[in-house]
Formats: structure tokens, C-alpha cells, sequence
DNA sequence: AATCGCCCAAATTTCGAAATTTTCTTGTAA
DNA sequence: TTACAAGAAAATTTCGAAATTTGGGCGATT
């Protein structure tokens, strides 16, 4: 018999199954199924997926239940002009409310970024480094609009966030030696700009690290 | 006793009060009380809830239950600009893919709202008209951003206008004579600058509607 | 062969109660 | 008086089962 195992785990657990696409786009999510794994009721799995469904990993519909989002390439490139849109807000908004604690945390949230890059760049494979990246990339990207003042949008820019992340991730791509070196090139793009507060730079940095997606 | 209520009436019964201020800000919503008001379970309550929280019109936190969204100068502020962004974008793509059912669907709108408006501005209090006026204006501002071609978007949006609408309804302010003469004259000023696919002053337009607010 | 209707199986929702956690109250000690 | 602790009350979460709804299969009718 499985161990029992805490409602914040489960959530856990499932928010970065969905997000590593270990359910396929649009597979239908049972309650009864998943209770299995985890020891609990059905009914704290469907409290589970009625929270992730906040968050746009999953799709919930009355009376049909919940299925993994669904993936298309209209779906992806909707979801990355929509993250284009809150970065470039965001980062517009922190260049000028940002003080110098924003500057030093994206300078620092860019140096441990850049030091995996760099690393996986030289192996050529992301291996272990890959959770690694994947948290130095997201702390940089949050960090670049943490000073925008605007709640709402780094909430909206988290959910938004996190479906990009899903998306991409069944996406199949090699993540090679050239992919890392042209993401380091980017990320240092769009710190430059931002440190410099140039808009207009800033903004067409952004899209240019996020337009291969489209 | 009171008669068995359909859950969908009792998630659409309770978000219309949520946006009608019938819930004080920041006011504890606890499924045990509410059940009798519905006739229904605590527990189906609590999925009502549950829902509710991915609009934004409530609040959840884990082993803390559920209250309506809190109300601050500087909430209302943070809606209002996100929702003048989002307007602002989904006009824009809409003035660039939208053909002339667009067109004819937003100007359709707008004689709809117009002629609601004009009624109430010559009588001086909304009354009866509040609900038709509160319909028509929603239509107006959906049917602007309808042809964007970001599902994403238009969602977002959906629930920003739920949650500015919530915000804007317990602010006090005297919907006379003037505001509604005001009202009438941005509302055609979005109107025009949209069919005439001028950004600019569409932009300015929107921000023009809106900055009451901020 | 195609369509409709009925029935069965599976899945979802709803329920009432038990278990857990939080919150409030009261009492005790510093 | 303040701070802390223990206990009681209230609220939230979890559970297992019952009730409802959906989806599919099968057979009859046109």
C-alpha cells in the first residue's frame, strides 16, 4: 500500500508532471485513476485538479471533468505572443520603478543562469543540470519583471509562465550544444537591455529569445 | 424549506453577488453557511468556490477558506491599468485581422449601448436600466477585442473585466447626469477611433474610458 | 445501410459525517 | 499587565458511498 502523502505534495507532484508532459496534451485526467498513486480519496484529487486549473494546466469542463491541456501550434504561438505581451509590460513597468535592489537581483539571478548555460553549453547535454536550468530560467524571467509594481500581472505572467513551460516541454527539440549557445546570447541580450533601460531594445530582446516558438 | 437549486445557478447566483458588492470586501465566504441559502451540500459550495477563485472574484488559501476579493485604492488601480493593457492589445490586433463582420459587429454593439445610455442620461438615474446597461457595455468592450485571435487574451480579459467591475461596484460614486454623458462620449470615441484602425488614438481612447479609475 | 431509442457501464457530482487544522477563549506563570 | 499555554469551539479538509449524468453498445425500425 502506497504511503499516505500530504494535499500540497500531490499538488506538487502533478503540477510538474503536467508541466514535464508526462500526460499527454488533452488526456483525460480521472480522479478514480489518479487516487491510486497517491493513497487519498478521489475527491482530494479533484479539489487538486479544480487548483490546477487556476493555473491553466488543466482543462476543467462541468460534467466531463478534467483532461491536460490541449497543444496545438495555434495554442503555442497564442500562448507565446501572450508572454511576449506581459514580459515586455513588465519589464517596461520595472525599468522605471526599479531601483537599484532590482538591478543587483537580476544581475545575480542572470550570473546563476549564465553559469549553468555556460556549463551545459560546454557538455553539450543538459542532464542533471536540466531542473537546474529550468528554476534559474524562470528566477530570471521573474526577476526582470519583479519591480513592475502590478501584482496581477506577475500572478497572470506565473500562470502564463507555467502553460508556456507545458507546451514547449512536448515539444520536441534538441537541446544541443547550438540551442544553449543561442540562449545564452539571448538572456544576456535582454539583461543588457533592461540594465540600461532601453525600451525599445528591451522590448525586441524579449522577442527574439521567445520568437522561435511561434 | 428552500428547493433544491442546480448548480450552475448557484455558481451564477453567487458571482453575480460577488459583483454586485453584495459581499463585503475581504468578507469570509464559509461553505456551512452559505449551503443554506442553496439547499445543497458545504461541499458543493465549496466547488462553487473553488471555481470562482480562477475568475479572481475570490480569494482561496489552503486550510483557510475562501473570501471575496479585497478592495484597495491600489487593487483597483493594479485592475484598471492590466485591463487598459489588455484593451489596448486586443484592439490593436483586432483593428489589424478583424474584416467587416467585426466592423458591423462592434458597431452594432455600440447603438445598442448608445441607445441604452442616451435613455438613461436623459432621466438622470440608471433604475431599471442598470442591468441592460451593465450587459450592453460588456458586449461593447468584448465585441472591440473579439477579433484578436488570442483565445488567451479574451479569457484573461473576461475575468480582469469581472474582477474590475467587482472593485468598481463597491466604489461609491454618483452615476448621474454627467457621468453618463461622459460615458457616452468615450464609448463613441473607442468607437470611431477602432473602425477607423487608428492605434494611436485608440489607445488614447481606452485610457481616456478608463483613467477615472486610477 | 442508416437512424433512432434503450439499456448498461463508466465517470462525475453530490452528500453527510469523520478527521484534521485553525482560531478563539480561558487560565497560568513571569 | 503581558506573555505563554492548554483546552474548547469553529471552520476546513478528507473520506467513502450514493445519486446523477455521460458515453457506448446493441438491437429494432425505417
Amino acid at each position: 500500500m502506497t504511503t499516505r502523502i500530504e494535499t500540497p505534495d500531490i499538488y506538487e507532484d502533478l503540477r510538474v508532471r503536467l508541466m514535464s508532459a508526462r500526460f499527454a496534451p488533452g488526456e483525460k485526467l480521472k480522479p478514480a485513476e489518479l487516487q491510486g498513486h497517491y493513497g487519498c480519496s478521489a475527491n482530494t484529487i479533484r479539489d487538486v485538479l479544480l487548483r490546477l486549473s487556476k493555473v491553466g494546466l488543466v482543462e476543467f469542463e462541468m460534467q466531463k471533468g478534467f483532461r491536460a491541456s490541449e497543444s496545438s501550434p495555434e495554442a503555442r504561438r497564442d500562448i507565446t505572443l501572450f508572454r511576449v505581451l506581459l514580459e515586455r509590460e513588465g519589464a517596461r513597468l520595472s525599468m522605471h520603478k526599479g531601483g537599484t535592489e532590482w538591478e543587483a537581483g537580476l544581475a545575480a539571478a542572470h550570473h546563476k543562469l549564465s553559469h549553468i548555460e555556460t556549463r551545459i553549453a560546454r557538455v553539450g547535454d543538459p542532464g542533471e543540470d536540466m531542473r537546474l536550468w529550468s528554476n534559474a530560467e524562470k528566477e530570471f524571467h521573474f526577476s526582470l519583471i519583479s519591480a513592475c509594481g502590478s501584482p496581477i500581472l506577475i500572478e497572470t505572467y506565473s500562470n502564463i509562465y507555467a502553460q508556456f513551460r507545458q507546451q514547449m516541454v512536448s515539444q520536441e527539440r534538441d537541446f544541443g550544444e547550438d540551442y544553449f549557445r543561442a540562449i545564452i546570447a539571448e538572456h544576456k541580450a535582454i539583461l543588457d537591455a533592461a540594465l540600461a533601460r532601453d525600451e525599445a531594445r528591451c522590448d525586441a530582446a524579449i522577442y527574439d529569445h521567445l520568437k522561435r516558438n511561434l
